[in-house]
RNA sequence: GGCGCUAUCGUCUAACGGUUAGGACGGAGCCCUCUCAAGGCUCAAAUACGGGUUCGAUUCCCGUUAGCGCUACCA
């Protein structure tokens, strides 16, 4: 049975990279029909913080994935400490009594600090029970081995010499059991037989197995993503890049979750068929660690353009697959946002077909829709004189049009198309110049959705003191 | 600095030694058309560099360069 875990810890919001690790480790566990755990990784109670945790779930939730089972490093605290004297008590662990202040001061570069890995038991522990502060150090074995290797399933093997690992930190002075410790504990604990997580970790690695042996525990398969860059190669961060990279920004502006989660998907994996749209099923169906790259991908942002504009491309594609409940219901939240108070869904089921395919985000509805909720008012007059005429033109298509609009027996879209062309006839106005002066009049602005639709979800009322309006403008 | 990893169009990627190096986004153009979209067609655009191995390298090896990561009592 494949078990999987997300560890985020509680630093910073959720950012995309870290909810593409989620999904690959999602589509992962669903792929081989495993369980997918949540653990949150808070041994930093520096610099944990509750709006973090928050945002974090408040992320996750909204990719709509879910997971199986949740656990909270924080409350395990006993075993990690449990864990890290066992390898203490087998003799592959140190205390180490050097300052913390003083090892920086030595610089960079160590392995372990003077003294330190070889003090006696008994001083040791006379030490400790002095109350003097130590870190609990991992003893790496340099003697007795050159290397230590991993296969990861991504990168294949992957080695490095013993002799250029540091003595790493168990249990901090404070007692708390560092990454390292917890996770690894955590992991076997938790039986996780699957580790798909980001590049950053790949050298911890090795550090890892050392524990996972120390522990006697069996070391879980591994495989290592590619990271996601800034487009200037530069690793995403919130300090540099700003809400840009958090996952709720997604949100906020209308992405389908599952179209976010197919773009997502497509940085660092291929399902190496040339498809690019994919349902989840299809997703969890495709996905394989062979399709994972080896070098990271870069996600394209701007200032001006927060977003991928191949996300955007995705998440257009999904829209305009949605069947028009679930789009109704998506786009609902955002007419409100957007202010239109008077929406219902009902009103907005009509409009949704006009607009599906003229929106690329979800928020979109605000600038495209705007007129089936008020008054277009604004706009300039010259608008409505069409292409190689002028006022007395515009004037006139929008007097006949009333005229034919008030007397035309049903007021559908076929019945409208066939009676304003033979109104345009009538007039001896192009189909064009008959039209744009009656969409600039209805719809505030040229560019729109289908004129004859737009009229009959407007309702002739509305149309007609529209057209009075514009009128009265030129 | 030391160690590890990586390197195909602007971006995401395909090509398990032999292809006119393929697809997608974005860009340009054309078509369709009541506008805008959508859709269709076309074009521009890449194997970082230098050595090997091989009849033949995007593909294998070495080096250079560049990028990223680790080198914390962060994760």
């Amino acid at each position: 049975m494949t078990r999987v875990r997300f560890a985020p810890s509680p630093t910073g919001y959720l950012h995309i990279g870290g909810a593409r690790t989620f999904i690959f480790n999602w589509l992962h566990a669903r792929r081989q029909g495993g369980t997918v755990v949540l653990r949150i990784d808070d041994t930093d109670v520096e610099r944990n913080t509750q709006t973090s945790l928050d945002s974090i779930f408040e992320g996750l939730q909204w990719l709509e994935l879910g997971w199986d089972e949740i656990y909270r490093q924080s409350e395990r605290l006993d075993l990690h400490r449990q864990a890290a004297w066992s390898i203490f008590e087998k003799g592959l662990a140190y205390r180490d009594f050097t300052p913390a202040s003083a090892a920086e001061a030595a610089g960079g570069g160590w392995l372990f600090n003077p003294g330190m890995p070889d003090l006696a038991r008994q001083e040791s522990d006379r030490r400790a029970a002095a109350g003097e502060p130590f870190v609990l150090r991992f003893k790496v074995p340099r003697e007795s081995r050159s290397e230590v290797a991993v296969q990861d399933l991504v990168y294949g093997s992957v080695s490095k010499a013993t002799a250029d690992l540091e003595d790493f930190a168990l249990l901090r002075s404070n007692g708390m059991p560092t990454y390292h410790m917890a996770s690894c504990t955590d992991d076997a604990d938790l039986r996780i037989t699957d580790i798909l997580r980001g590049q950053e970790h790949l050298a911890n690695t090795f550090k890892h197995a050392l524990i996972f042996e120390a522990l006697g525990a069996a070391m879980p398969r591994i495989a290592h993503l590619p990271l996601l860059m800034a487009p200037d190669g530069a690793k995403l961060s919130k300090r540099t890049h700003g809400p840009v990279v958090s996952v709720t920004t997604y949100r906020d502006a209308g992405f389908l979750p599952h179209a976010f989660v197919n773009f997502l998907s497509l940085l660092g994996w291929s399902p190496k068929n040339d498809l690019e749209k994919l349902s989840q099923s299809e997703l969890i169906e495709l996905f394989s660690l062979d399709g994972i790259n080896r070098s990271n991908a870069i996600i394209n942002f701007t200032e001006d353009d927060p977003f991928d504009p191949k996300a955007v491309w995705l998440n257009a594609e999904h829209l305009r697959a949605l069947d028009l409940e679930e789009l109704t219901r998506r786009l609902m939240p955002y007419v409100q946002q957007a202010g239109f108070a008077n929406a219902t869904p009902d009103r907005l089921r009509a409009i949704a077909p006009l607009i599906r395919e003229r929106i690329r985000l979800l928020r979109d509805v605000g600038s495209v829709a705007d007129f089936f909720f008020v008054e277009p008012r604004g706009y300039d007059p010259a608008e409505l004189i069409p292409q190689k005429g002028d006022a007395a033109m515009a004037a006139q298509a929008l007097r006949h049009a009333k005229e034919v609009l008030s007397a035309v027996s049903a007021f559908d879209h076929a019945t409208l198309d066939a009676a304003l062309r033979t109104a345009a006839a009538d007039l001896k106005l192009k189909t064009g110049q008959m039209f744009q002066p009656i969409r600039v009049a209805v719809c505030g602005r040229k560019n729109a959705p289908p004129l004859f639709e737009t009229l009959e979800v407007l309702g002739r009322d509305t149309v007609l003191t529209r057209l009075d309006f514009a009128l009265g403008m030129l």
